[in-house]
DNA sequence: CTGTAAGCGAGACGGTACGTCGAGTCTTTAC
DNA sequence: GTAAAGACTCGACGTACCGTCTCGCTTACAG
């Protein structure tokens, strides 16, 4: 039984078959459709069943290139990081990480979005591959913005001893914190409000770390 | 905490019938059992039977005072939250701050704990009633950081134009950030950095929250 | 979703849940329907889930009381046995005997009972829950023809020495020869010349069994 | 049969290749492993995977020369057969028999061939081309062993009226009934009280095949 | 002696069925 | 009337095979 989409929003691919060659398209139509099941389904819906049938690949496929469910999710969430977490480089460092504040708040505007890195969340504590997968991503996020920060440091913006991996974490975890519990939103001023807070905590001179023997 | 059974076995528990009227004894090895088993096992492991069979009850009976799964297991966490939240009051409002994160980390020492609290995280999407309890559970800890900061703000520490809820978002930001990817530690020393850049951030004059009409 | 028989002959039966105790009528309605199915389709269509759905129950009701599919299907082909092993008592013992032939012949002409048996003997050297219930139910056969051939030795239609059980075998494997290999009819004329062959065979002297120590 | 890791391992074996010409060893290593795999794994074992890398073969080349696994289990079996059926040609006719019995159920004395047959039954409902095999390998049989009575009948050793293909199939009957129930031996004293059975049976003058017309 | 055609080992692929696990509902029986 | 027990429907899971397809290699034969 040929099914061309019936009933759903997501037409099954009509693919050729690679041999014995991994088949790539297929390995995209699986990553696509689990990102889109993703951000409109939710947790439920998120199936291996309707990921393959929506992607017209047998489970087995799926089974043969991701140890289980949650990994599929993850890489599917994984490979739009990079729209996710976008990047500026203008003369000013105040401008920048505002901007990029706003862009990544911008980046979670849409719910489906918002729903699918609930998920990935989600997902994390019982699939360490899905946990692995959020670390990496995650890691990213924090080293484009601690890049960030460094130039705003060179740039005299901040000051030396600010703690930037603990800035970086504010940063994040106000995004996160948000994201997660959903008590307040994530729009414009939001990502100015914050680029401030930044701004004025790495300024002032408190806010480096203590050294090791100081407290713990 | 009665915990029948801490650690591994987790054996039934022996109770009084109590005929007609609820069993409150019954109601109180649900909640137990499941904390316990929210601790020791992961997301894995902490099924309706596993529990209904530790606390000796029959499935309905839990189904029978609580809607779903989700509803107990997050009940079963914020039973425990009072514990996670704790509350000082001195003199000094920066000896107040620093003292309340070093409790509330303090509160995050046991990996059953954190794994339990990830638990809640990753339960939340798909379940109403957890998202439901997460979301109260996180807003008793905002308002009582929110209350201490208003001291700050009394007591001249912070300055007037602060955002406190930003402050109060940074603080449980970072908190659950860390917490969820686990990159980072939850010490004593991350505590007092994190309490010393709260200061520094509440003092400097450009906290202050951005009013309607100026931005967006 | 609630299909009452959408597109197939065996219209999913409603039913009344009757407890902690064991559903009789699910149970009746899964033999019949895997029955009606190893009659009308061949090995294929008689799925584990082809049973469930057409008999209106879970999967799990299945596996929870037959280990196997095989378990279900023989004991299904049981269930009807008493229908195919007919017995008569007239006063005469050829009469009788051939009676009982044409009967057991005529047990067969449904060409759906022919391929159900086929199935049952098809599963067999597969699945040791399916052997068990062959070896029961073709043991009861020979039996209840064990009895009337004694029958006849008494009445002295069959000689005090004649090899019972070879005969009993004898009977049995043209039955079941036939049936499998389908080279030639199972009419009641092929039963009319078995039950004349065996009678000439048991008159003769010579289809005693051999004693041990004589020969092997 | 070249038997290559008999019993267990089945390695693989290491072959010339062929070119653009059809590999006969290949072939025969297919055939011989599927026997293999017959005889010591049940229905379960017979996999095309299992036959495929026992053979060192790619699965392709099966399905390029069979249409179906059955079939080449089939056409294994099959090659067998030679061997089973055994043909003598004395002076005695009842000692041709006797001898002839006694040969073809020495024939089933392994275990593995007895398995081997009753998987060929097994797979036949469902496979054609099984189905196909086992009549034509059945049919050889009965020519064989209908001959061998019709030199009964020239001997004056049968009745000229004996009904020859009941007796054919009622020793065939016999046998494959006792293999595939398993109820009784199919030992050599077997073979002897089945010998004096058919030749009492095909001396008594009750033993012709009714006439058309005469019943039904 | 070179190009083409076929056989081959390998293994990914779309499917179908399997048997297991867990959720939440329902009914009986005991207290 | 509440509780323990446990059978029930539903549906997802991950596995095992089937039979198909393509790749890249190797060898035979035709030009």
């Amino acid at each position: 039984m040929v099914r061309a989409g019936e009933g759903s929003a997501l037409p099954r691919a009509v693919r050729q078959h690679t041999g014995r060659r991994r088949n790539a398209a297929a390995r995209d139509a699986i990553l696509d459709v689990t990102f889109e099941l993703l951000r409109t389904r939710g947790t439920t819906g998120v199936t291996v069943d309707a990921i393959a049938e929506a992607a017209g690949v047998g489970r087995q496929t799926i089974y043969r290139w991701w140890p289980s469910k949650g990994a599929v999710a993850a890489e599917a969430m994984a490979r739009q990081a990079r729209v996710i977490v976008p990047v500026r480089d203008t003369t000013s460092f105040p401008d920048d990480l505002t901007q990029f504040l706003v862009d990544s708040f911008a980046g979670l505007e849409d719910s489906g979005t918002r729903r699918a890195l609930r998920q990935l969340v989600s997902a994390a504590p019982g699939d360490e591959h899905v946990a692995e997968v959020l670390a990496e991503f995650t890691a990213q996020g924090r080293a484009v913005l601690r890049a960030l920060l460094e130039r705003g440091q060179a740039s005299g913006d901040l000051s030396a001893d600010a703690d930037l991996d603990l800035l970086v974490d504010v940063a994040y975890g106000v995004l996160w914190y948000r994201l997660l519990i959903g008590h307040a939103p994530l729009d414009p001023r939001a990502a100015r409000d914050l680029a401030a807070h930044l701004l004025a905590a790495g300024t002032a001179g408190a806010t480096q770390p203590s050294r090791p023997g100081e407290g713990g």
